[in-house]
Parts: C-alpha cells; sequence; structure tokens
DNA sequence: AAAATAGTGTCTGTCAGACAGTATATC
DNA sequence: GATATACTGTCTGACAGACACTATTTT
C-alpha cells in the first residue's frame, strides 16, 4: 500500500493497547495444485505421437497425520508474507521453478478438516509447462511425483420443478504415477442445490485412498475450476505450454483441460490470431514435421 | 467431511504433543462486499421510471483504527465456524438478511494492511435484491448506509512489444449516499505485466477519501470479477432480482454489472428462456405496464 | 507405397448487433 | 394527442461445428 495513513496520538495508544493475541486465532496455510502437461506412457510405436496427459505434483508426507499418504505440496503462512507469497515459495521449493502462472483458487476451512487443529487452506491453482517441471525428475529419492490425472463425473441426480432445483454428481478422481504405477483415488460428490432463487454447491468426500486430508476435494475444486475459466479465457490454457510449441500440442493441452476432443480445423482457425509462426519446426518422427509457433503477446492485450 | 479417518496409537501421541501455537498465527477475518440495485435519485417526471443503482453498503467504523472512515462489514472467523460461515453470519447480522447470492472474492493477507497487527481479510461477494435489502432502511441512528457505486477507468499506459507487455489502469471509484450527499471515493491503479510469458496484476490505492484499510482495493477488485463473471454466466445478475421482476429491471441490472449499455430486443430474445411470464403487470406511471416474469430454474440448469 | 501427422477450404446453421417499427398505458 | 415505456420483426455479418480434402515427411 502506497497512500500514507497519518495517526493521531489517541488512535497511537488505542492501538498500543490492542491485544491481538487475545482472540483466537488459526494456523494459515497455502497449498498448491501444481498443473503440467507432460508425455505419458510408452512410446510403442516410432511413428507415433507421444500421448499426453495433464499431470499434478503431490508430495507424499512424511509425518502424521496421514503419515505416507499423498498430499498437496503446501506450508504455513509466515507473519512478513502475504499468502501469495507464501504460495509463490512453496512453489519454488518443491519445483525450482520461478515465474509461473499462479493464482487464489478457494479457501478451505471447515471445522476439523485437519486433526492438529485449527488450520485454514488457501488453495493456489499453478500452471507450468512439461519442459520445465521435468528437469527436476521424479526419482525415488525425492518424494514429489508427478500424477496423471483421471476425471470423469457420474450424473447421480438432476431435478428441477418450480423454483427449485438440486444436482448431484459423484466424481471419480484418479491420480497415476506413470513409472511406480501407484495409483491414488477419490470419489467426491458435488450438491447444487437451487433454494430461494440462490444456488448453494457443496462437496463431500466419499472415499480417499491415499489422498491426505480434504485435498480430493481441494483438487476437484481447482479442476472445475480451471475448466470453467478456460472456456471462455484462452489466455490461461498457454500458461501450460513451453515458449515455443507446435499447434497440435497446443491443442492438445486445450483438450486436456477442457476434457473434450476439438476439431483441428476450427481450433487452428480460432487460435491462429493468439501466435506467431517461428522459423522452427519439431522433427517428431516418421511423418510431416510440424511448425512451431509462439504466443502473440500483442493479441492478448488487444 | 464424511469419511472416517482411524488413527493408530503412534499417531494419537504424535497428534497429542503437537503445539500448534508454537508458530506465528494471523487473525482472520471475512470481509463482504453486499450489492444490490436500487431506485436512485428524485423522480422529477411522473411519467419516467427511477433510475437504478448499482449500491454498496457500507460501515461506519466507531473505532480506531480508521475510527469515522467506512468500511465494509465484517468480522473475525472464529474456532468454531467456517470462513464462509463467518460472511454468513455478518451478512445476516448487518442486513437481516439471509439466504443470498455468497461466493468468495479473494484474500487479502499484505503485510502492513491493517495496523493492528497480522490480519488476513477474506473478501465475500454477496447479491441481494434490493426490496429485501431496502428493509432494513439507512437511518441516522444505524450507521450502515447503501452508497451507490461509480466506477470510471482510464487507461495511463498500454505497451505491447516483442515478449512482453505492460498496462496500467487508473480507477476512480466513487460511492455516493443519495440522502445525505455524503461520499467517499478512491483511486486505484491496476499494474497488468506480461513477462517470462506469464501475467502478473498488482493493485496500488493511490488516493482513498474516507474508505478505511486497504477497502477500495478490495471493493474494485470485486466489482470487477462480477463483471467478467456476469459477461459470461449471466445466472449470477438473476440474484439481484427479487421473485418477480419486469423486463426492463433486470436489463438495467445487467447494465449496471456489465457497466454498458444493451440494445432491448436482443437482450430479450437471449434472456426470454431464462424467464416466465407471469399474470401480473407492474403498474408504474403514466405509460403502457410491462408484465411481471418469474426465473425459469429448469432452463439455468438444462 | 504405407503410415502417420500437418494443414486447408468450404458449407451450414445459429446468434449477436443494429435498427426500424408497432402497441398501449396515463395525463 | 403528447409522452413515455413496452414489445416485435427482420436484415446482416461473424463465427462455431462439421467434414472432406490436400500436403509432406519417414520407413
Amino acid at each position: 500500500m502506497s497512500f500514507v495513513y497519518t495517526m493521531s496520538e489517541e488512535e497511537r495508544e488505542y492501538l498500543d493497547s490492542y491485544d491481538i493475541t487475545a482472540f483466537d486465532r488459526p494456523s494459515v496455510a497455502a497449498d498448491i495444485a501444481i498443473l503440467s502437461v507432460m508425455d505419458h506412457g510408452e512410446r510403442n510405436n516410432f511413428r507415433k505421437l507421444p500421448r499426453k496427459a495433464l499431470k499434478l505434483l503431490m508430495i507424499k508426507r512424511a509425518t502424521y497425520p496421514y503419515k505416507d499418504c499423498w498430499a498437496l505440496p503446501g506450508g504455513f503462512c509466515r507473519p512478513d508474507e502475504d499468502v501469495y507469497e507464501t504460495a509463490k515459495r512453496e512453489l519454488y521449493e518443491e519445483t525450482n521453478v520461478e515465474n509461473v502462472y499462479l493464482s487464489h483458487a478457494g479457501i478451505f476451512g471447515e471445522v476439523g478438516r485437519d486433526p492438529r487443529g485449527w488450520i485454514i487452506s488457501n488453495t493456489f491453482l499453478a500452471l507450468m509447462d512439461g519442459e520445465k517441471a521435468a528437469l527436476r525428475a521424479d526419482t525415488d529419492a525425492w518424494e514429489a511425483k508427478w500424477f496423471s490425472v483421471g476425471l470423469v463425473c457420474r450424473e447421480i441426480k438432476k431435478e428441477a420443478s418450480g423454483d427449485s432445483a438440486e444436482l448431484v454428481n459423484e466424481y471419480e478422481l484418479s491420480l497415476e504415477h506413470d513409472l511406480s504405477g501407484l495409483c491414488l483415488s477419490a470419489k467426491v460428490r458435488e450438491y447444487k442445490e437451487y433454494r430461494d432463487y440462490h444456488e448453494v454447491v457443496r462437496y463431500e468426500i466419499m472415499e480417499s485412498e491415499n489422498i491426505a486430508f480434504d485435498h480430493a476435494k481441494i483438487i476437484l475444486h481447482v479442476l472445475l475450476s480451471l475448466r470453467k475459466n478456460a472456456e471462455t479465457d484462452f489466455k490461461t490454457v498457454f500458461d501450460l505450454m513451453p515458449e515455443m510449441f507446435t499447434l497440435n500440442s497446443l491443442q492438445k493441452a486445450f483438450e486436456l483441460v477442457l476434457d473434450k476432443e476439438l476439431l483441428t480445423a476450427n481450433f487452428r482457425r480460432k487460435i491462429m490470431e493468439y501466435v506467431i509462426e517461428t522459423d522452427f519446426v519439431a522433427e517428431t518422427g516418421g511423418h510431416r514435421p510440424s511448425k512451431l509457433f509462439k504466443r502473440n503477446v500483442e493479441r492478448f492485450y488487444k
């Protein structure tokens, strides 16, 4: 804050006698869902391009509670930093990567969500390109791993009558680690109720296999918000791409985030004004090589 | 959380010896921007419809810091409640209104934002219909008042070259109280920088007249997010409407939120499937009365 | 030639923007 | 009849979805 706030003598006295510790206070944490698009699975055919997957970074907990379960990277907020800075710091500590997309994506403070006590979790979403992210490869020594994200939605209930409506969806979240075959999973229900002319949304964890705390709920929430955001603002998806990329890999990133297939011709027509062709090509195998493109920053801010 | 988490003996011991108070903790507050659409100004011509304005509820501070300045309603989070519940409780205490649109709209925890110490503010956005909101009218006795919201944007800088871009906008926020003529105002700059292929947005308060803390920044942020959200998801704007409304008043609500004029014929065509005609009419003056409509809830959840 | 990806051209229906026009109340 | 709001019809251009088509590389 840059503007100057001048204090009276009286106010100075009031503040000096103000005891902020008189009230109960929570611990505040920043948890980060770090997403990236990476190659996934075996490349069994030399001609075929590698399959791509949306990947999430999870960390194995070394201590109680939820010892040996996997959790989102995160940590507690310190008095000398903004929550945003906490997230940035944790992100760097876990990935050695700086300058990536980072946005606040919600707050989770339900009573009893952490057995250690009153802990409020600020959730952040970070997006980074797979090349940068892969530099700190996941080895057995390092307790952080990239998991392929799978999300399936099943409709449980859908009722709309007169002035009220109720929708229940069950999401099956599965997180798979490529090399070890390790698999984390969860079922989370989404309850949408429309009553008194207002919508109330609530999530409930039904099952949670090896995922710590309420992080399955948090991951679901982040994935759904990202998807919704990307529908209208496609600048976001570019944050998953390296400096130069093929139009095919950009399309794959969109498809993974939006969770639907796109028609190539239409996608290219729409995206064309946001990219600039470079003189480079990607030589990827037994077929015609594709041109590399970069962002057209000026169009982003037309 | 409904699933059961079973603890080992070892874990129980760990948790019993865990001292959460060993670390510094912040106070966590929920501040709410409560918006509503109400009639505004004198009705000088009996034929003309009342002018409408977007109104924000502000509270005059009785104590230091920022004594006699105006602030967003809010309060501290208690250990037995979710931050969301804090917001709902505060909302009810200030307005006597329940069951309205309420959503988390950001977190403000900059170091030094509150002279009392380390206080993190969770910002919520609440929307309610003007009829409900006006029930607790603003009297002189009550220190809460509805202010008409004015927001003007001026472009300070716009540079995009090669791989980086910089945009600076200055927003002039003015809050006017109809009866007393009381006026609060602020100038807040928005810095958008695009570097290393990622966007960073930052707000800075340049002036703040009678608005407490960093609330001018918070209000700006809430208004801009609401506007952006309403562009694509127009369910939100309906939360500003009573059970029955004229299409004209709905259009005015959209225009106030989106801050742009809409063409009536096009607006009606677009909105028609989301409303149902009722048998009632609004008799408003020396001209053809308009039909009253209600929400078509089933279409909201098609 | 076969296989695979790269990339283009065009038809079609929908929909938003613009605007002119008609309808119906009260004073 | 004047005034003000209520409400409708239709032209236009842009654009998204669908899909058939051509191009280019390696094995």
